[in-house]
RNA sequence: GGCUUCCUAGCUCAAUGGUAGAGCAGCUGACUCUUAAUCAGUAGGUUCGGGGUUCGAGUCCCCGGGGAGCCA
C-alpha cells in the first residue's frame, strides 16, 4: 500500500553541517576512560537542519515522521572502548567510578549499541528498507563493463566484514544466498561510514548502491547508502566451521541455515521437491485437497496414534496416522484424481528414519492400479532428479550417504516378489510351506531375535525388514506381499495369499507403497475384521459406509516426502531435512 | 525402555588426576579491491547440574538433565 517506503540510516547523507559537526573529532576523543558522558551529551546539543525520514509505526502505513538532527545518533554516540562504557550517564555507580568491562561480552556490547542508537533517536527495530532486488537476482543484473551503472537495493544479515580502515568488503545473506558490498569513506561520506564501522556481525541491513566488478572479478554493490533494520544482539556461530553441536544446530535451525551453507542447500532442496511434485501431479489433472488433521478413528494405516481433546465438543480426537481413508472417500464423491501432501502423526519414537510427525504425499487415480502407480512414481522421481536434483555429470546418479554407493534413477528399476526375495535369503524354497517352528529356528538361524507370540507372518515380515529392506539400496519395486500386511489391498488373483500392491525401496528405506485399492466394502469388511498381529487398524465404520456407495476402481499411493528428500539431498538422517526435528524440550 | 558415547569461552576444538589453553568471534589500534583479508595489542571460564573419592577432579565414581549411535 503506497509507495515505496524508503527509510535511509538517519545519519547518512547529513547536510554539510551535519557530517562535519559528526566528524568534528569528540568520537575520537571519546574513546578514552572517563569520556563517556561528557562528550556524550555535548555531541548532542548543536542541532542542524536536517530532517530525515524514520521509520514508524508498521511499515505499511509508510508516513515517516520528521525528525530533526538534533535527534540523530552520531559520532560521539558510540564510545565502546573497554573502561569507557558506563551506562550510567551521569549519575555514577555508588560503589564504583569504573563502570564494569564489557568489552569481552558480546551481547552485552551489542545491547549497548542498540542503547545508544535509541539514545540518539534511531531505533532500527522500527526502520525499514524497501528493496529492489534479492541477492541472486542483482548478481545476475549486473551488465559486464557497465561499472557503477546498474543500481540495486539488497537487504540481508551481515555475516562476513572485512574492514581495511577506510573501506570495507562486508557480505550480506539473504533468501538467494550472498552478495558482497563494497562499503568505502569517500563514496557513502564520513559519518555514515564511522555509523557503518559500529554494525556487528548478525545484523540486518539494507544498503542501495551500484554494481561493479572487483579486481578478482566478483558482482559486488558499490554502497552509496545503507540502513540498518534489525540489529543483533546476540554473535553469530563461528564462520568458518559453522554449526555443528546438533542438538543446536536442531533447536536454533535459524543459526544453522544462516551458517551452515549445506544445511541452506538442503531446505531449499526440499521446498523444490515439494513444489515439482504439486506441479508433477497437477500436469496430469490430479486435484490437491485437504482432509482432517482431527481424526476420531485413526485408520488408514497401522500405527499408534497422538490422543487429543476437544474441550467443547467433549470428545476425544486422534492426529491422523494417514490420509488414505478420508482420500479414498473422495473417490467415492467423484474426484477421480486427488492427492495431499499433509503432515502425518505416529506415536513412535525417533530414529534417523523416524519423527513422529512426518509428511507424507498420499495420490489416488481412479481407473488404474498399482501397476499404474508403478509408473506415475518412476516418472515423478526421475524428473524430480533430472530437473530438481540435477546431478552435475547428467546422469540420473544420486550418492547415497548411508551405504556410499550410487542410487541410478535411470534405467528399468528391478520389480521382484517379495516371497521370491524371502525365499532367497532364507534359502528356502519352500519357506512358505514351513511351519512356525521352523520359520522361527530360520529367522534364529539368521541372527534375528523373534518372539514366540509372533504370527507366522510376522516372523517372516521380520526378516524382511531386517534383512532383505536394507539390502535394497537401488529402486525396487517389491510386490505381491502377504495378504496380512495390509487390509486395504486387492487380494492378487493367481494367488490369495498376497494382495496387489508394492513397496518402492530405495536406499534401504521404503519410500512408496502402493495398492490397488480395495473398494468391495464387503471384502473390506472381512479384511478390517481378520486383521491378525500386533498391528491391526482400526476399522473405521463410516469409512466402510462410503464404500458401499461406490468406489471406482482405484491405484493409491503414498511418498514419505521427508524419506525421498533424505535420499535427493544425500542427508544420513531424517532430522537433516526436517527444520524442527522432535526433541525433548530443552533446559 | 536397554547398551555405548558425548556435553570445556559466543562458536569450533585442546588439556597423564597436578597453574583450564588455542583458532574464530569480541575489545583497542593500523590498513581505501578484500576472499577464512592481514598486522600489533587485549580481555574473556559455575568445564551441563548435584553429590562422592582424593592432598588435589574438566579428567575417576554415583544420581539427575540434554544430545548422538546401536538395540527393543
Amino acid at each position: 500500500m503506497g509507495g515505496a517506503v524508503h527509510l535511509p540510516y538517519p545519519w547518512l547523507h547529513l547536510g554539510g553541517g551535519g557530517a562535519r559537526a559528526a566528524a568534528r573529532g569528540d568520537g575520537t576523543a571519546a574513546l578514552g576512560p572517563g569520556s563517556w558522558t561528557g562528550v556524550r551529551r555535548r555531541a548532542r546539543v548543536s542541532p542542524a537542519p536536517v530532517s530525515v525520514a524514520l521509520a514508524v509505526g508498521r511499515t505499511g502505513e509508510g508516513r515517516p515522521r520528521r525528525l530533526t538532527a538534533a535527534q540523530l545518533p552520531r559520532r560521539g554516540d558510540f564510545p565502546f572502548a573497554p573502561g569507557a562504557g558506563g551506562r550510567h550517564g551521569g549519575r555514577s555507580c555508588p560503589m564504583s567510578d569504573t563502570p564494569p568491562d564489557i568489552s569481552h561480552d558480546q551481547h552485552a556490547v551489542r545491547r549497548q549499541k542498540l542503547a545508544d542508537l535509541r539514545a540518539g533517536g534511531f531505533d532500527p527495530f522500527r526502520a525499514n528498507f524497501a528493496t529492489t532486488h534479492f541477492s541472486g537476482d542483482a548478481l545476475k543484473a549486473y551488465v559486464p563493463g557497465q561499472e557503477n551503472v546498474v543500481a540495486v537495493a539488497v537487504a540481508g544479515r551481515l555475516v562476513t566484514i572485512r574492514d581495511m580502515g577506510k573501506s570495507q568488503f562486508v557480505k550480506i545473506l539473504d533468501q538467494q544466498g550472498q552478495i558482497q558490498i563494497y562499503v568505502k569513506k569517500d563514496v557513502i561520506g564520513e559519518a555514515a561510514y564511522v555509523a557503518f564501522k559500529k554494525l556487528d556481525l548478525g545484523d540486518i541491513i539494507g544498503v542501495e548502491g551500484t554494481l561493479f566488478l572487483t579486481k578478482t572479478g566478483e558482482v559486488t554493490i558499490r554502497a552509496d547508502r545503507y540502513t540498518l533494520v534489525a540489529k543483533a544482539l546476540r554473535p553469530l556461530p563461528e564462520k568458518w566451521h559453522g554449526l555443528s553441536d546438533p542438538e543446536q544446530v536442531y533447536r536454533q535451525r535459524y543459526l544453522d541455515v544462516i551458517v551452515n551453507p549445506e544445511s541452506r542447500a538442503r531446505l531449499l532442496l526440499r521446498s523444490r521437491v515439494v513444489s515439482h511434485i504439486r506441479r508433477f501431479l497437477e500436469e496430469r489433472q490430479f486435484l490437491e485437497i485437504e482432509t482432517p488433521v482431527l481424526e476420531s478413528t485413526a485408520g488408514g494405516a497401522a500405527a499408534r496414534p497422538f490422543k487429543t481433546h476437544h474441550n467443547a465438543l467433549g470428545v476425544d480426537f486422534y492426529l491422523r496416522i494417514a490420509t488414505e481413508l478420508r482420500l479414498k472417500r473422495m473417490l467415492v464423491g467423484g474426484f477421480d484424481r486427488v492427492f495431499e501432501i499433509g503432515r502425518i502423526f505416529r506415536n513412535e519414537g525417533v530414529s534417523r528414519k523416524h519423527n513422529p510427525e512426518f509428511t507424507m504425499m498420499e495420490v489416488y487415480q481412479a481407473y488404474s492400479d498399482y501397476r499404474g502407480m508403478m509408473n506415475l512414481i518412476r516418472d515423478l522421481l526421475t524428473s524430480l532428479v533430472r530437473e530438481v536434483v540435477r546431478p552435475a555429470d547428467g546422469s540420473l546418479k544420486i550418492k547415497h550417504a548411508a551405504s556410499g554407493q550410487e542410487i541410478d534413477f535411470g534405467g528399468t528399476w528391478r520389480e521382484v516378489r517379495y516371497k521370491d526375495l524371502v525365499r532367497e535369503v532364507t534359502g528356502d524354497p519352500d519357506w512358505f510351506a514351513r511351519s512356525k517352528a521352523e520359520k522361527i529356528a530360520g529367522a534364529e538361524k539368521l541372527g534375528l531375535g523373534v518372539n514366540p507370540a509372533w504370527e507366522e507372518f510376522e516372523i517372516t515380515n521380520e526378516i524382511f525388514s531386517k534383512k532383505i529392506e536394507p539390502t535394497l539400496i537401488q529402486p525396487t519395486f517389491v510386490t505381491h506381499l502377504p495378504k496380512e500386511l495390509c487390509p486395504l489391498a486387492k487380494i492378487t488373483a493367481d494367488d490369495p495369499t498376497t494382495i496387489d500392491v508394492f513397496e518402492l525401496t530405495i536406499g534401504g528405506m521404503e519410500v512408496a507403497p502402493a495398492y490397488s485399492e480395495q473398494n468391495d466394502p464387503d471384502v473390506q469388511r472381512m479384511m478390517f475384521e481378520q486383521q491378525a498381529g500386533e498391528e491391526k487398524q482400526n476399522i473405521d465404520h463410516d469409512f466402510l459406509l462410503a464404500l458401499e456407495h461406490g468406489m471406482p476402481p482405484a491405484g493409491g499411493m503414498g511418498v514419505g516426502i521427508d524419506r525421498l528428500c533424505i535420499l535427493l539431498t544425500g542427508a544420513e538422517s531424517i532430522r537433516d531435512v526436517i527444520l524442527f526435528p522432535q526433541l525433548r524440550p530443552g533446559s
